[in-house]
DNA sequence: ACCTGAACACCGTTCAAGT
DNA sequence: ACCTGAACACCGTTCAAGT
């Protein structure tokens, strides 16, 4: 390895993080500091090293300057998280990034809905060690659910509802379930995701003795251990997403029947 | 306040911190220090003053010891919040613990479920502060999923729905639909309570005025904000829950119809 | 046996000083 | 105008030393 400063129990982290800034801090000199390549640079290196990973020092050395530096760019550490989080999020209204996933033109509720799920997965499978911030920054007004963090993003959801025929109401009961489904759902595919090269990270002994520790006592757990250890994650949030559809479906039509306020859901 | 050291632009925690553990420092003088007391003492630190302001350094001085002390029954921080993850998780089989929540006997899986999904609820909103840690950390085994987070629980889930005729492919979409469920609203019950607190705590400027961020820009925001901020955690949980167990009965009622291997869901 | 003091390598953050 | 050095108050963690 390169440079480590002689003693070594030290948290695993810095000894990736130590080897890749050097080779970093090269290339990315052409100076002009910038809150924008600031966030930009953050985003990568938590992608690479982890949250826990990320402090002020080491994200200065991968820009080529000292943590006092940032400062006059960002006012803080907690303020740097956030920006993270918004801007990772607002990746979904950019043009141009993806396989048509615009959640702003599209053929009724249902293709929104869609989309707008897709998009938020992409996002949460490019950056699986950001999404835990989406889902767990205290969000900026109350009824903010995330991982749908922007007003805009909850404006144009009750925009989209209400002018396909949701009542307000039944449209924020909508709002709350989708975002529930989501929150779940991604945070659990992204953790899933992180335990996967944890494992690998660190494989003390052997990597099969290990998992197997006497699962004789649970026989369920014995018995499906195959079945549980099978990723279906994609297929799993098609289903839970067309189901919850189905469910909100059944509320519009219903609506529609009895053309009163009975779009209660909840 | 009391004794703060001079210089006044530090974390906000710290000013509670300090105030409350002078206190308390001089009832839980009895030594015996001991894993068991350490947790404990952590759970409540984390309950009263936030995950973030919990250090090793300050949790020693709740208890009338240095943090180097700690160090004898817990081998570091990240274990520590292991084992508080733990102990409030098991809390749910105590005994004793509430009004009869026991998911050991029971009558019928639907009944189970429920009463997991409510005693799982009951922790959450016990420890709101506590309960991101039981959400985010790092699982035992890749196919445990938060916040049914111990073999145990994960076993006496399969076990139930395996022997309610649930066939092992059923009941392992059954865990995974559940746990998401679970994870998703109870995550976002928290986090709301957590922000409720956090506007309360820096009302910067007149809080009324803060809040109406010009939502002029947002006419389906406007229209519906009083909604969205009515509280209604509670009965969608409920209804939540109902829909997925009227899912799951579906599942079971047509697989013993075509007595198959037909329990796909996903 | 159990706790502490002192030390080490790191943090976030401020501010006067350099260019 | 933009960055740095030095400093401050804090971290987690180790280890020899105290009782």
């Amino acid at each position: 390895m390169a440079k480590t400063t002689s003693d070594d129990h030290r948290d695993p982290d810095l000894i990736a993080v130590q080897a890749g800034s050097a080779a970093a801090s090269e290339m990315t000199r052409p100076a002009g500091l910038d809150r924008d390549r600031i966030l930009t640079a953050a985003i990568a290196f938590i992608d690479e090293n982890g949250l826990s990973a990320l402090t002020m020092r080491r994200l200065g050395a991968t820009l080529g300057v000292e943590a006092m530096a940032l400062y006059r760019y960002v006012p803080g550490r907690e303020d740097l998280l956030d920006g993270v989080v918004d801007r990772v999020v607002e990746t979904l209204f950019d043009k141009d990034d993806g396989d048509d996933i615009y959640v702003e033109d599209h053929n009724g509720w249902q293709d929104y809905l869609m989309r707008l799920a897709h998009g938020v997965r992409r996002i949460a499978l490019a950056h699986p060690s950001v999404f835990p911030l989406v889902a767990s920054r205290p969000p900026a007004a109350p009824w903010v659910r995330p991982p749908l963090r922007s007003l805009r993003m909850v404006e144009s959801f009750l925009g989209t509802l209400t002018d396909a025929g949701f009542p307000d109401q039944a449209a924020v009961a909508a709002y709350r379930a989708y975002s529930s489904f989501l929150l779940g759902h991604l945070l659990l595919e992204v953790t899933q995701l992180g335990a996967q090269v944890s494992l690998l990270d660190q494989p003390e002994g052997d990597p099969e003795a290990q998992a197997n520790t006497d699962l004789t006592q649970f026989p369920a757990l014995l018995r499906t251990e195959k079945l549980l250890s099978r990723d279906k994650s994609a297929a799993e949030f098609e289903e839970a997403l067309e189901n919850l559809l189905d469910r909100l479906e059944r509320v519009l039509r219903e609506t529609r029947a009895s053309d009163g306020d009975a779009g209660d859901l909840a």
